[in-house]
DNA sequence: CTAGAACCTCAACAAAGGTTAAGGTCAAGC
DNA sequence: GCTTGACCTTAACCTTTGTTGAGGTTCTAG
């Protein structure tokens, strides 16, 4: 623990899996669906450049936002390979997930306003509740009706 | 489509699943899962209480809230058996729902502000964001440092 | 009565996001 | 130089929420 200083530009998995709090068969898992990448030692085990330690940041807090992985990736793929990501990269990044997270929150935020309207009015018996039919619900491509279609209590 | 009147007191799978907007599949899958019952005609036809219809209103509603089927189906459970829900039972589940639509809410908005804070600031290298611990993540049963030790750049 | 729609069961598959196990190698401290 | 912990790969497994298909039965309309 005391020597780690001038040589330390590479991270192994471990070291990675514990500064971010994630397991090392998680970095794996990353690493195999192209989030991100290492090079290998003679002994062909892992090493990575210290800017995948704020990409893993990236992916943790786009996580929370509800985004797949795929989309993180994705995401990922366009910023500068092979550096770290400058504030600039993640200001793009966290500016459009900003846009996701608020739209997401728009929805909670309706769906817990017609949960709310719809206490006590015994609503859910009849067809015109808007939790039926919520704005995004009935979006043209099913099959014909989509309301409950409850005629009688 | 003419005859239905008098009989209509139970209702077929596929009658079900049309009125609810589901399909088939997955009527038998929330009978399977028990958040549903049915009874059987001498042909081993399912047939459904009417009832079933509302709770599967209640399920549709409180997926969208992002609450799994196994506690829908517990809260489900504690409902008075072979009876339409009631509008108390409606009540009281959509309550107790919206204070974790609620608090969903609040951790989406909690991290959509911080996102703001944080971006043009660079602090994803920095330990202290807020991001890296946000209020939620440091539950005290993780092994040691959760937080990012990121020491330079 | 017969055809076709709707139903039945059971099993496999899907996709996301990982974890666990088995069997073997590497590296670092004593 | 050996032991031990960290690492390697591959493959199987896990949970959730269903869908799809095969092979067979039932129901309903004409």
């Amino acid at each position: 623990m005391a020597e780690k200083g001038a040589l330390q530009r590479y991270l192994s998995v471990g070291e990675v899996a514990k500064r971010c709090g994630i397991a090392v068969s998680a970095v794996h898992f990353y690493e195999r669906k192209g989030l991100i990448s290492s090079i290998r030692t003679d002994g062909n085990q892992r090493r990575f450049h210290r800017g995948v330690l704020r990409k893993l940041a990236i992916i943790k807090v786009a996580q929370k936002t509800g985004i797949p992985l795929s989309e993180i990736g994705a995401a990922l793929d366009k910023l500068p390979r092979n550096t770290v990501p400058t504030v600039k990269d993640w200001e793009d990044l966290s500016s459009q997930w900003r846009d996701d997270l608020n739209e997401r929150i728009d929805q909670l935020t309706r769906l817990r306003d017609q949960l709310g309207q719809c206490i006590g009015c015994g609503c859910l018996s009849i067809s015109a509740c808007p939790l039926y039919n919520p704005n995004d619900a009935l979006g043209g491509d099913g099959p014909g009706a989509r309301l409950l279609e409850l005629e009688d209590e």
